[in-house]
DNA sequence: ACCGACACGTGAACC
DNA sequence: TGGTTCACGTGTCGG
């Protein structure tokens, strides 16, 4: 049970009104009652009184719904991040802020993510994150010389990795290749897909290096 | 002024220990005020009152640093969000929710935008308004029957529209061609830039058709 | 004077 | 049981 009004409180108690067993009535019966009260007493109808609980009245309802519209924000959000429905409100916000730097981050990726080979090797694989889901998606990039078994090789790690693709490039200058991948892991396994495909992307070109220098 | 400790206000008052001008003091050492009268009284040392009154200061202190600890999230979003320091947090979890809407949006254009040309024509035009300054990002597709001055009318729309190519693709198919173009629009035009390409890039698809019925 | 947004202290509920 | 989170009513400030 709620303590409220204890302005009224104290006035009622110096003025000699106890308020009794009202300790466990609802919210807005016990408003009534307070209301009651003072009309029955022996000042004028729209006293200040009147207009002051009229206003205190007001106010609270005013209170409840903004917290009621904060709240289903909360409540919608909590639906659009990977968290259950008992996450507290801190560590909820927490996460909205990861995610909104996430996309701040993508900002900066999209351009610099060239999709022309470039002269020295490279892999990046960077997690996009997109679905609110146990599913995540996320971009690989790798640049190095052109060979006729790299591609089968690149399908054989899509598929053991159990990654669908979503999406594939191929650009080709000056006997170089650049592959930009666009894959999706499932839920169970998804973080850890992300270093296993670097790995293997890794070993990829190692191989790559190798026969070059033999 | 905040009213606090109503209960043990009450208990003052019934036991005619009166808090007088005390209204206008600090949380704190209004605290402490009543821890003295408290221990100044007749009751033992560890009285249950002290205990009550060590965990009510400990509640009310723990849950002033949840309140700082949510605040401060709010803060960071803020600054995360296209919007000043003093939009409401009603207004700003609004933003949050249409915002990771559109992040949510754009795991299905990302599996959705085909980089192969298709048999039909087609534009499409999507907003990925990345970043939280005004400069708008947002990718295009057009696939249409190749044809040589394609590409010089295309960069001829863009810059007339001051629009900043940040990645450009190309796949051509059986004599049909698919380019996909990610661009960057200057903060002041960045809502009407998207139509404008819209229009430009379907006169352009037009065009291309009266020369084939030629 | 009113209305809206905020911070505060407090009771309750959940581990 | 203490610790932590939430909802609530209330005081306060600004438009």
């Amino acid at each position: 049970m709620q303590l409220e009004n204890s302005e009224l409180y104290r006035f009622l108690a110096l003025n000699g009104v106890g308020h009794g067993s009202s300790y466990g009535f609802s919210s807005s019966s016990y408003d009534f009652q307070i209301m009651q009260s003072f009309s029955n007493s022996s000042i004028s109808e729209t006293s200040p009184q009147d207009r002051a609980l009229a206003a205190l009245k007001n106010h609270k309802e005013a209170e409840r719904r903004r917290r009621e519209r904060i709240n289903s924000h909360f409540n919608r959000i909590r639906s659009l991040l990977p968290c259950n429905s008992k996450t507290d409100k801190a560590s909820l916000l927490a996460k909205v802020v990861q995610r909104l730097r996430e996309l701040k981050q993508q900002a900066v990726e999209i351009t610099e993510m060239e999709n022309l080979p470039s002269e020295t090797d490279e892999i990046r694989v960077l997690s996009c994150d997109y679905s609110s889901d146990g599913t995540s998606i996320f971009k690989a990039s790798l640049c190095c010389e052109d060979r006729s078994d790299l591609l089968p090789e690149l399908i054989q790690i899509l598929n053991s990795l159990h990654l669908k693709t979503l999406r594939a490039e191929m650009a080709t200058l000056g006997g170089r290749i650049r592959n930009v991948l666009v894959v999706a892991a499932d839920k169970d396994h998804g973080i850890e897909s992300v270093r296993l495909l670097q790995n293997a992307l890794k070993s990829l070109l190692e191989r790559s290096d190798s026969k070059r220098s033999v």
